[in-house]
DNA sequence: GCCGGTAGTAAACATCCGCTGACATACAAT
DNA sequence: ATTGTATGTCAGCGGATGTTTACTACCGGC
């Protein structure tokens, strides 16, 4: 016991961790495994992402996979559902006004932003099944819907549905462009940058977008 | 030999082509192949579609891709070459003014516009090899250098190149929402309801497009 | 201490994938 | 008609993939 024979760190020093980590902890590992798949996903899409890649990227056994996500296709839902949060918890956060500044931020921010960005990522990514698939549609429907209230008052029609799907388009294309393609300049403008544009941008697109400055 | 064993249409009728269809036409089906290969490499991404999807929607037997062209990645590259062609065509039939009538065409136009929006989605698609994605960023950049410039006169700099990338990722955004995600309005919209929201976007984010109106 | 259930592991399974080589057939030149 | 070559077919290989199963190690409560 006190020496185990294929244990690599026996108990003597502690983890740095604020308490003592469990070297067993199934929150802990579902949660390494999900990050690992959000980013894998996020960069590679579902068919060229392997689980074992994902396992590996988390250090932990294949297995575990179907453990706790079924299968990979749950482990991709996990991930958009986390994704979706991620928008929805970043919408409320924004000002209502400063629809441009909000986009340059969330594209061009700091990395600490790269979260969303990720989730952003994943939001264009189709596992082909058709119910996730109606996820994606719905939450990207619903942030079209907020940027249209926000720009053009309550109940929008569909012509100023239309025109903030088109800012979002623009959105979501920027963030493929630049990670998924690295096209230059795009790739490595600032968030100072983008923000010129995308203001000119907003306020032509969107009616009633208000000018901040 | 007058009544072959296995043959299923003696050459009693002559095809319905122009000049009698050769059964065996390596040209043709090395055509039939390619066409099936870029609307399913444009649909689904690379990792996600088989060699084996390929073939049966070209109605060909699997090894003649490998004969063909080498292998799968052989095959994306082949797409891409040709998608890489249809996008500089397309440049350089549109004028030079009336940029957003462009985008509105390509994007939402007749259906026999659609080998357009193939092409675009394919310049979106990776299979992973770093010389094919080096060809779709230089494709894509020199879209943007032709924008800016039809926009902004010889020789842009990197200010004017990152807006006229802004507007292609609106154009790559849009195609994206459209055809994979079917995201509604924007999915359903006609070329005319692009035109508005289109020609405002393009007329503030270029410095310098003309308002041909 | 020990013991039940949980967390993790290792190995294998069934299937699919891209690809290849040997073979068969159609075409064209002779 | 014969023959050489281009074109297409077929079966299968080696490997990767998602998943399952049988097993071990650990933890917390008694």
């Amino acid at each position: 016991m006190t020496a185990s024979p294929a244990g690599v760190d026996p108990p003597a020093t502690c983890e740095d961790a604020p308490a003592q980590r469990r070297r067993r902890d199934a929150g802990r590992t579902r949660q390494v495994l999900l990050e690992a798949a959000r980013t894998r996903f996020a960069r590679d899409g579902y068919a060229a992402t392997t689980v074992r890649d994902i396992a590996e990227e988390a250090g932990v056994n294949v297995a575990l996979i179907n453990r706790y996500f079924t299968n990979k296709e749950g482990l991709f839902e996990a991930c958009l559902t986390t994704a979706v949060t991620d928008v929805r918890r970043d919408e409320n956060g924004v000002p209502v006004d400063g629809i441009a500044e909000g986009i340059a931020r969330r594209i061009g921010g700091a990395a600490d932003d790269d979260r969303l960005r990720v989730a952003l990522l994943l939001l264009l990514r189709s596992s082909g099944d058709d119910r996730v698939d109606e996820l994606r549609r719905s939450v990207l429907h619903a942030v079209s819907e907020k940027m249209a209230t926000a720009a053009g008052g309550a109940d929008p029609d569909d012509a100023a549905l239309l025109r903030a799907q088109i800012v979002l388009a623009t959105t979501l294309g920027i963030v493929t462009l630049r990670s998924s393609l690295g096209l230059q300049p795009l790739a490595s403008a600032t968030e100072q940058q983008l923000l010129d544009p995308l203001r000119d941008l907003v306020q032509a697109v969107l009616p009633g977008a208000g000018t901040p400055s």
